[in-house]
DNA sequence: CTCGGGATGCGT
DNA sequence: CGCATCCCGAGG
């Protein structure tokens, strides 16, 4: 069980993306530990990317995605939620991928289904928005040993973004019970 | 400063 | 389909 390095997610985001399937989302403060295993993923590939938050160029919410692979870019959404993704690529290359659902495996109590569940089930809040994964409270590790086929769909609620919300860039594991109903 | 919308989720 | 609930980005 080790953490995923920098390099890990300083390469291609889709390619990210599909091989954060299956691994350990690990949340530790205060003496509590919560993991998820990540069932549930979508990229967003840069600012040409017309459903990307990068689209519209950088602004004071989306900066972290114009930061370092491998930080945390967590935003408020319809003033309820929380939503968690990991920055990829090289710093500049503004792209990340949105971390959807999480199968729970140690110290998770309600629903993960969902980017604002899983959030909220994971005690994940706007104090972590700009962390670097490569520290002890926010990181994920490798400790993949399932065997998986990988189910690739259009994303979810971004109907707006024309030809990008067509594109199959939402990834899920196949069959597993606590991917979100999307 | 106001104003509108959003990578959601739940109940009807 | 409506609604909760609020940060942020655009525009005056």
């Amino acid at each position: 069980m080790r953490k995923l390095d920098r390099a890990f997610y300083n390469r291609d985001t889709v390619t990210v993306a599909q091989e954060l399937l299956g691994k350990c989302l690990v949340h530790q403060e205060q003496g509590r530990r919560r993991v998820g295993r990540i069932v549930e993923v979508e990229a967003y590939v840069g600012p040409h990317d017309k459903a990307s938050h990068s689209s519209k160029g950088l602004t004071v919410r989306n900066a972290p995605m114009f930061g370092l692979p491998g930080i945390a870019y967590i935003y408020l959404i319809y003033g309820m939620y929380y939503c968690v993704n990991v920055v990829t690529e090289p710093a500049g290359h503004a792209a990340a991928v949105l971390l959807r659902a999480v199968e729970p495996l140690e110290g998770i109590t309600g629903r993960t289904q969902g980017p604002g569940l899983l959030c909220r089930a994971m005690g994940i809040d706007k104090r972590l928005n700009g962390y670097d994964l490569l520290g002890n409270e926010l990181f994920i590790t490798d400790d993949t040993f399932l065997d998986f086929r990988i189910v690739k769909r259009p994303r979810i609620g971004v109907d707006y973004a024309g030809i990008w919300a067509r594109r199959h860039l939402r990834f899920y594991i196949a069959g597993s019970p606590f991917v979100s109903r999307g």
